[in-house]
RNA sequence: GGCCCGGUAGUACAGUUGGUUAGUACGCCAGCCUGUCACGCUGGAGGUCAGGGGUUCGAGCCCCCUCCGGGUCGCCA
């Protein structure tokens, strides 16, 4: 039988003391989290949040009673404990344990709670698998690494709010029932009761509601918001996320930045103690891909990509022709000493990786002490080797990777191929964070799918100054005044300085192949604002989950969001989404004609 | 939608060429124990080998299908 409070007060968190506390009487409440039953002594860890405190029952101190209530005690009962905290000495200290010099004998308690032993033991060295943990997320949550997570994530919040607010943003709220928008990812829909046959859509990102409030004269506005994405999931993605939303007027590119710079310096100082120099770092797209073949590149390791198309343009190996007389190139990573570290199938399974990123195939140059191996030397001239040799600075011990495409498989290939080799050869620094901003990306990218260029980053995005004229008549040339924020690879915000002409923003939707009504019917309440005095404006916005991984040192953002979703968009512990009542769906005039079993 | 990896007591795993009653550790239950802290000792319970079908005298193991989880490509303005 669960007991009552009965009016006792928790005094302190378990492990909150030190030793200059040793005599007072405390009260504390929380988990059993280990049992150790000698017969007449027990121990107990009780666990809160704080951590664990040593608790004693002692036959010998308490009644017989309540002494066999004590040996009734298992993992994770919730006890409220009264006692005198007590220094441990010789033997008795724990040196393992933050609070292994203290222990508290108990002269008083209570069973506030039983529990059915657990599914997975409470700990940090429970390996059981993901599933298991989300079905019980509220058990895992109880682990000190979890705990340790999500006090984290709030810190960041905490940090974000804190900083913004000194520098004079507001935070508004915008809807979560708000109005479908095309060109982005796939919405999540909300059928509405009084509209039939109408839809909310969950928003993507605050976007057009954070212009129309700088519209507003809101000046400085920031948001940790929730949004919604219809996408399949991946270690670094989940269908609703949350992202620390920001935007400013009367700026440009830089003053964003330099705002968001304080911002970081402030966080990883605040939160890892961590001293970042500004101004940061600042890479061009084109320069990033070049060099890294990513738009969000790791930087803690070299390994960069080398051109070696004008090396081998005149070669009359077929493979390197190809790619160039389709206008494509031909480009290298060079594995500095990494000879050893490869054998012959491990460098043919590289060519297995990189056929993912839909290269037609890798090829590996081995400089080993008893010669240079390759697959292709039979096609290459002497002079055409020591050329490639003199361009990629290969010597001895050293392992060339070379793919000859497209110049977007080229990339997408040896920038995924360069983190591999980055991990097998142990290349990246820990404990090292590396932030920087990727500029000048392009304003369009071609969909194959729909047969027309779309906005890289959204349609509302500016072009730069110098490529205006060129919006209509070479849209792969224009550049966008966008910037993603990037730490360690991982791309953990970006932003831009938007469009705030009416008539720019109308040449941009034709631009994106939008006919005057289709724009004015999905957008209309944007152009139609915009009659009334926008002023410039920019911005830019976190995942804050993502932000959240790299500080806690997580490989999922599941690790830091208390209650995610599995890779099929389901929840495990509520069994969302689900079957609802006939009812429910004929209110919202919802015909269902197909169903899972 | 494609590709790769995985699913065996509550948990993590082992399980030989297809061959007796499917093991080990932790956890759990009971008993003993006043300084444990990975407590110890003794005893015990606990299995739809993910599900279905097939091959075979015989399947945890081989074959096929399905389900579930993870990673990833596509996708994610």
């Amino acid at each position: 039988m669960s007991e009552f409070l009965g009016g006792w007060k928790r005094t302190n968190y378990c492990a909150n003391f030190t030793k200059a506390d040793a005599g007072r009487e405390v009260t504390l409440m929380g988990w059993a989290n280990v049992r150790r039953d000698l017969g007449a002594l027990v121990f107990v860890q009780l666990r809160d949040r704080s951590g664990l405190m040593q608790v004693v029952f002692n036959s010998t101190i308490l009644s017989k009673e309540d002494f066999d209530r004590a040996c009734t005690i298992r993992s994770e009962f919730v006890l409220a404990i009264k006692g005198k905290l007590v220094l441990r000495t010789g033997e008795m200290v724990n040196a393992n344990m933050a609070t292994g010099e203290l222990e508290v004998i108990v002269s008083e308690f209570k069973i506030l709670s039983k529990s059915e032993t657990p599914p997975f033991e409470i700990s940090d060295d429970c390996r059981a698998n993901e599933l298991l943990r989300l079905k019980y997320r509220y058990l895992d949550l109880r682990r000190p690494s979890m705990q340790k997570n999500i006090l984290m994530r709030h810190k960041i919040a905490f940090v974000a709010r804190e900083y913004f607010d000194e520098q004079n943003f507001v935070e508004i709220e915008t809807p979560i029932l708000t109005k479908s928008t095309p060109e982005g990812a796939r919405d999540y829909l909300v059928p509405s009761r009084v509209h039939p046959g109408k839809f909310y859509a969950l928003p993507q990102s605050p976007q057009l509601f954070k212009q129309l409030l700088m519209l507003a004269g809101y000046d400085r506005y920031f948001q940790i918001a929730r949004c919604f994405r219809d996408e399949d999931l991946r270690a670094d993605r989940q269908p609703d996320f949350t992202q620390i939303d920001i935007e400013m007027s009367f700026v440009e590119a830089e003053d964003v930045q330099s705002v968001n710079e304080g911002f970081l310096k402030r966080l990883f100082k605040e939160t890892l103690n961590v001293d970042i120099e500004t101004p940061l770092p600042r890479l061009k797209y084109a320069e990033a891909m070049a060099r890294y073949g990513s738009d969000k590149p790791d930087t803690r390791f070299g390994l960069e990509l080398i051109d070696i198309s004008d090396v081998v343009k005149s070669s009359e190996f077929s493979v390197f022709q190809n790619a160039l007389a389709s206008g494509g190139s031909v480009r290298a990573v060079n594995a500095k000493g990494a000879s050893a570290s490869f054998s012959r199938k491990e460098l043919d399974a590289m060519g297995e990786f990189v056929k993912t990123y839909r290269a037609k195939g890798l090829i590996w140059m081995n400089d080993k002490a008893d010669g240079l191996a390759s697959p292709i030397l039979k096609f290459l001239t002497e002079d055409e080797i020591a050329a490639i040799r003199k361009a990629t600075n290969l010597e001895e011990g050293d392992v060339l990777f070379i793919v000859a495409d497209a110049n977007k498989t080229v990339f997408a290939s040896l920038g995924a191929l360069r983190l591999k080799l980055a991990e097998k050869l142990d290349l990246i620094p820990k404990d090292k964070y590396n932030l920087l901003w990727v500029t000048e990306f392009p304003q369009f990218e071609w969909s194959e799918e729909e047969n027309r260029y779309m906005a890289m980053h959204h349609p509302f995005t500016s072009p730069m100054d110098d490529d205006l004229d060129r919006l209509e008549s070479d849209p792969a040339n224009v550049r966008a005044k966008a910037y993603d924020i990037v730490l360690n690879g991982v791309e953990i915000g970006g932003g831009s300085i938007r469009i705030h002409s009416m008539e720019l923003q109308k040449r941009m939707f034709r631009a994106l192949g939008f006919t005057d009504e289709q724009a004015e019917y999905r957008f209309g309440f944007l152009t139609d604002a915009f009659r009334y005095g926008p002023p410039p404006h920019g911005g830019m916005a976190y995942g804050l989950d993502r932000l959240a991984m790299i500080i806690t040192g997580s490989t999922s953002i599941r690790d830091v969001i208390a209650f995610p979703k599995v890779q099929n968009a389901s929840c495990p512990m509520t069994g969302a989404p689900d079957f609802v009542d006939d009812k429910q769906l004929a209110e919202l005039h919802i015909a269902c004609t197909e169903k899972e079993e």
